[in-house]
DNA sequence: TAGTATGTTGGCGC
DNA sequence: AGCGCCAACATACT
């Protein structure tokens, strides 16, 4: 279930693995991972090398020699993983594998099978309909103070809800929205007019400063998810219900924001303005 | 077993 | 228009 530094952490392997490389095969596994993807694949990626890998908010951008792009979105359980040796049979979860010239294997996996990817013109693939009204992302163009203030000040949205607002700006979820507000000391339900240029001016500057701390703390070849089988949690208040606060060790609450699940110190996030 | 899950879209109703 | 809420997508884990 990747934000911002899962899919960030995606793009360097993808990098490492796939940059400079031709494709040699791509068999599609499952249809639904996108209209006429294995069509698009044999005409515009097989037999293609890569030119580079770009991240762009939760979405990965695979650009290839000969003008088109292979854009991916993993939504709740989607990854890339890399097969050095190949096993004769693929993994249930697969959707798609790529062989790439030196007989190393790229595949995507899915168990929930809700990623998306998409085969396209390199120069329209920010025109794709999920990605056309995306706002700049979180972090190689963070949001100013002034921005996000003026954003702010215009609704009574809970500025939990404000911060996955994708055309706001683009890379954060529901972790990373969890974590900053307990970084910035402030209740997940204040509505965002209610909050002071301080504390906004603060959370904006936070923003990336927090999505590198995520992106090394979770940097290694394979990512695995929370909630999966041997998956580490390295946040300090994200699923935490009744643990100390690291600050303060008042017990971690949970509850529902806007009906997704939350968690915040209930001494250390009192900030409404 | 029932509840929950880090994403996104789209529909309904106020 | 803006917003809350729900369903859909489909599976794994506790």
């Amino acid at each position: 279930m990747p934000e911002l530094p899962e899919v960030e952490i995606h793009a360097r392997n993808l990098r490492d693995w796939l940059s400079g490389r031709t494709i040699r095969s791509a068999e599609v596994l499952d249809a639904r991972l996108g209209d006429d993807l294995a069509e698009r694949l044999a005409v515009a990626v097989v037999g293609h090398s890569v030119e580079g890998v770009r991240r762009v908010a939760k979405y990965l951008f695979i650009d290839l020699e000969g003008g088109h792009t292979m854009v991916a979105h993993l939504r709740m359980t989607g990854r890339f993983v890399r097969d050095v040796y190949l096993p004769i049979t693929l993994p249930k979860a697969t959707r798609l594998a790529i062989v790439i010239h030196t007989g190393e294997r790229v595949r995507f996996e899915d168990s929930r099978r809700f990623g998306r990817i998409w085969v396209v013109l390199t120069s329209e693939a920010m025109r794709l309909p999920e990605l056309a009204h995306l706002g700049p992302d979180a972090l190689l163009d963070p949001i100013t103070p002034e921005r996000l203030a003026e954003a702010a000040g215009r609704t009574r949205r809970p500025i939990k809800v404000l911060l996955m607002d994708q055309t706001l700006l683009g890379g954060l979820g529901n972790i990373c929205v969890i974590e900053l507000l307990f970084r910035a000391g402030i209740a997940p339900d204040t509505p965002s007019n209610a909050l002071t240029e301080r504390h906004l001016q603060a959370l904006a500057q936070d923003i990336p400063v927090y999505l590198q701390w995520a992106i090394d703390a979770q940097s290694r070849r394979e990512l695995i998810y929370l909630g999966e089988k041997g998956a580490e949690n390295v946040f300090p208040i994200y699923r935490r219900a009744g643990e100390p606060c690291p600050r303060c060790s008042t017990p971690i609450r949970y509850g529902a924001v806007a009906g997704r699940g939350t968690y915040w110190c209930p001494e250390c996030q009192k900030a409404s303005g």
